[in-house]
DNA sequence: ATCTTTGTTAACCAAATGGTTAAACCATAA
DNA sequence: TTATGGTTTAACCATTTGGTTAACAAAGAT
């Protein structure tokens, strides 16, 4: 109550509630009122600030892949070993996926929902190709230190079975019978295990 | 047109409308209206047979999730060994895939929405449970036929790798730069590399 | 033939929802 | 003090949407 009517950030909490209930309900299930009310503003200022649902839903697209994309880079355009990187990977990402719970999953769902978002962000930054990645396993199984194997297939892998976990988590925690607790104590484990597995797979 | 006023499988022509606009656009995405136009049938008809929308959807539901807890029951019934149920489930996996593509992510979009929809499946049918694939894996790493590793982290792995693919295609798609031709390809491939991954990791 | 049950349709309805508007508000520069 | 310009609000609007209704048509039962 008592709130002024200065601009303090309003944008921002706009954009941060926006964050919210679209990462938890999607573009089809988010209702404006609701994002409003999280905000605790006014319908009206939703318009005022982003014209449109879409355009708002946008903007919180584009800073949720603003997150992701530069932890795929780590994998892409790092400078250390395969192997390293793996275990770089692995290691950080869990850490990570706590802070942002539904991000892996928002991001799935709405890139199948409309391909499209994927070229429009392409675009805007300088968009890391795989390119290097592939150079460099080809070099390592060129040299003995890696199994035969394709970076694209690699790739697949590592990201399987680092994010699967987060998307697919009412699934496992279904078929495993865990609660909160044991899917956390779970996925703890594989900050080590998932790099092992892997490096055990490919190293030669 | 000259369409009789018989009722042949209306039900089923609704079902399988359902399916189909459910499983791409999902329960918020869809509309009545939607299935109907699909089903070339009045919209009437889809509260005549199925109440409501949200019947109608658990019907859809229920449908699709008992097409793929048969697939992950291979992994924990099956009485072969646990390289052969690498091999069979990765194998099958990508053709099944083929004829059901929105359908592992379907399953996870809506179990995200609400996580109790796996309990009131889980009563239906018998449900399946981890246990035997757990001592399984235990009794094989005892014998010294694998490495040291926790049915449920293997369980992990093997459903990772087979179906992240699927659920995040366009992400895939989008950083690997491939079309549907590349992309079918790669995943082709990953019919025998997969388990060949995964079995180069774990058989001692 | 006629009655009854089941299937089908067009028209309709109330609620929800994204979006608009016009007036009020308030800090600040003139 | 007052004019100005961005900011905020309540009320409103048009459309969409899930759902209902009443009339009607086709078979089967009597």
């Amino acid at each position: 109550m008592a709130k002024t009517k200065i601009n303090q950030d309003t944008e921002g909490q706009i954009l941060n509630a926006a964050e919210k209930v679209f990462q938890k309900k999607g573009m089809d299930g988010a209702r404006m009122q609701e994002i409003a009310d999280e905000a605790d503003i006014n319908k009206a200022m939703l318009h005022y600030y982003y014209r449109s649902k879409q355009l708002l839903f946008e903007a919180v697209f584009a800073n949720a892949f603003s997150l992701l994309a530069p932890q795929l880079n780590k994998i892409i355009n790092d400078d250390s070993s395969v192997e390293e990187k793996i275990k770089n990977f692995t290691n950080n990402h869990i850490s990570f996926i706590a802070k942002h719970p539904y991000l892996p999953n928002f991001i799935i769902q709405e890139l199948n929902r409309n391909p499209k978002f994927f070229e429009q962000i392409q675009k805007n930054a300088g968009f890391p190709s795989l390119e290097k990645f592939k150079t460099q396993v080809a070099a390592e199984v060129e040299k003995g230190i890696l199994k035969p194997i394709a970076g694209e297939q690699l790739f697949i892998n590592i990201i399987s079975l680092n994010i699967f976990p987060f998307v697919a988590t009412p699934l496992i925690k279904g078929f495993l019978k865990l609660d909160d607790k044991g899917f956390k104590k779970l996925m703890e484990q594989r900050k080590t295990e998932v790099s092992e597995f892997i490096i055990n797979s490919i190293k030669k």
